[in-house]
DNA sequence: GACGAATCTGAATCCCGTC
DNA sequence: GGACGGGATTCAGATTCGT
């Protein structure tokens, strides 16, 4: 097989404390590593594995410069059966200790990622998407006998296919200038300053990612606070954009020279802004309105008449905050919602946006404006209350709305 | 496993003769039919297999309208030991009949796609490139839970890892505005006009691929004359770009009704332009010009001192196409292009740009410009033969430029 | 017929909290 | 865990409809 140190079971396999551990770079084989953690503990799992590149020798560009390739023994499997073995055993370990909820994202190239797609199937990962980074400025293909290789797959998966996963839509649409993030990511590859060099000025790892493309994987599928594993954790890249976005992390990684590099990478990189400003989704989801409190607010009356964006369809407002249509015998009740679809004859129905009303100049408002002018209203209450209580040390923040207070000390804002 | 028909073992294992079928879509399964064709006779294959798309329930867009799903026999599988198997078994086939210097296209989405190219791994495919395509009109994800899924991934693969294969390299650099063609490919959905209705104005089949995506597949890895198979044909687009750009086609489709769409799709569509104007890559590789043509062409003389570009390397031309440096012990002699990887101490190079001439004003003109010179007249001369005999039924057009002869019919200017 | 608005559609593994 | 019900969710391009 490989050239790996030998794994640890002759190690002793002291269990470890994640919470203890968050933030550090732990030294030594990812499985036998991740074997020592809990189940269920982690949230996120980002892994960038060997690509098993199989170059058959030194390749040289036009003018004779050598191109300095992968050459680290990380990254040397006598055949695919033995990079399938390798691959099966640190996945089903970090499906062990990922939560149900987690999701995974793991990296490669063509070389590799066809195993590791059909491992992740083969252990019951759900596929969520394959996402392509393409790359702004890739290493051209020097013989003219192939397309530029111009892009590398993520594929980001749930722990099972009934997994509730966390995807910030919101915050990714924002990202996007409003549209939809697709699967297609351009961002230029790791180079500049953010490319760590060693004392003679060489690359210090060969496969460094850009910060860039951290972040948008922390971005999307983690919350402030989550615990983010690294099981080939280089130099350490996934830390620093964790640290940054207010994530926690662990690191594992089987070089000691990257661990020392990674660990003083990340003690100097810059600590997460406010976490106020790093929510989950960004649109942390709002208070639940139950539509008889608009009747209770005055903005609409028992009788009101709605009607569909058409005009099509009718319905009238009534006291217990149901809406009915018809008379007499075809006389029908229901929720805004169950009602709309009726009206429209989809399976289900939004209410809030399906029904309007009528202003005396003609125009239709959706009922949803109602709603948001007495959110407005109920936060503002809210948040005069609030100003009264806001002075200790730690924050209790609500991320997600939903109830579930999320604790951690103040950090600086960078 | 899947509801397909029974495969044709039973079935009676007539010979099939790929000159005859070519330009011809056979009903059958794509397995039993590949078993009836001899070893080593397609150029190249363009395989568009079921996904596996493993859809749970109906899917409805915001506004209430249903998505017209993939919903035919054809993608169901039970399990992906099932899919795997129906992988392993049509791909074996097809390796056996790919001539030795052949290449394989497989076109998938995150569902089938790893399952597919470790299935080209585990039976000793090459990979060559994954490429992705990305639709400038994905659907988008209509739920918000995931990425748009705005792309899918072909793989292009050699028979095995020492094939010469065929790449069309400045062709494609041209379709390109001069940069290389690179992996991630920008194309459109097929819809529209090209997009194939049944009857009642639905679309005549689920997945149909659009021909740009099919013209260059053929543009980068095929030449005129080469014989393409299909074994998924479906509505035939491999054949209607095969017919556009004067390669011959086997197409195979289970479905009947397809069968017959798909010829008679063919037929209509428009023939190939004159196939000079074709060219595997659009442009041939330039004739081979030894080195000791020069010196007969009289455009070197032996004794001649040739130079590199800094003048610190010099060698002396020799009668028998060799160029020698040093005298007595030290004297060595070889090719323009050893001789220059070892003057310059790289690995190879390319003697015809590192060697120069001094002109008697004292500048340097590289041998390239002399091959270049002579080049010229060559063509000049073999053009003025071939107007003679450009007459026949068939041509025999040395595309590579490396002897071998690929004859095809002729084809009629459309 | 021209133009703008409204509608339709595409390889899709497409919800979540509460009781 | 299962059933129930609130309510959140779409982009580009082709085609059809309306004036």
């Amino acid at each position: 097989m490989s050239r790996r140190r030998p794994i640890a079971a002759a190690l002793p396999a002291e269990p470890l404390d994640p919470a203890q551990i968050a933030g550090q770079v732990i030294d030594g084989d990812c499985i036998a590593v991740m074997r020592r953690l809990p189940d269920a503990c982690v949230d996120m799992v980002f892994a960038d594995p060997p690509y098993n590149l199989q170059l058959a020798g030194p390749l040289h560009r036009p003018n004779n410069s050598r191109v300095a390739g992968v050459e680290d023994d990380w990254d040397k499997f006598a055949d695919f059966a033995a990079y399938d073995a390798f691959t099966h055993a640190w996945m089903a370990e970090a499906r062990r200790i990922l939560k149900p909820a987690g999701t995974i994202w793991v990296i490669g190239s063509y070389h590799n990622i066809f195993r590791v797609g059909a491992a992740l199937q083969d252990l019951e990962f759900w596929i969520l998407n394959d996402v392509i980074w393409r790359k702004t400025n890739p290493m051209p293909n020097f013989r003219g006998r192939r397309f530029t290789n111009a892009h590398e797959t993520l594929i980001w998966a749930a722990r099972d296919a009934r997994s509730r996963y966390r995807f910030n839509y919101k915050a990714l649409k924002q990202l996007n200038d409003g549209l939809q993030m697709r699967s297609d990511w351009l961002l230029p590859i790791c180079s500049g300053p953010e490319r760590l060099k060693d004392d003679d000025g060489r690359k210090a790892h060969a496969t460094q990612k850009p910060l860039a493309l951290l972040y948008r994987v922390l971005q999307a599928a983690s919350a402030p606070g989550d615990l983010v594993l690294d099981p080939f954790f280089g130099t350490g890249s996934t830390g620093v954009a964790a640290k940054a976005l207010g994530r926690r992390f662990i690191g594992i990684e089987r070089d000691p020279g990257h661990v020392a590099l990674a660990t003083s990478r990340i003690a100097a990189a810059p600590d997460s802004a406010d976490p106020r400003l790093l929510g989950g989704d960004g649109f942390e989801r709002e208070p639940r309105i139950a539509f008889g409190l608009l009747v209770e607010a005055g903005l609409l009356a028992v009788g009101d008449t709605l009607v569909d964006r058409t005009g099509r369809h009718q319905v009238r407002v009534r006291a217990d905050g149901l809406v009915e249509a018809g008379r007499g015998r075809s006389q029908a009740i229901g929720s805004i919602h169950q009602m709309g679809a009726k009206a429209s004859g989809g399976p289900s129905c939004n209410g809030w946006v399906f029904w309007h009303v009528s202003h005396p100049d003609g125009t239709l408002e959706p009922i949803d404006g109602l709603r948001q002018h007495l959110r407005a209203e109920i936060a503002r209450g809210r948040d005069a209350a609030a100003d009264d209580h806001d002075d200790g040390d730690d924050r209790m923040v609500d991320e997600a709305g939903d109830g579930d207070l999320t604790t951690y000390p103040e950090q600086p804002v960078s």
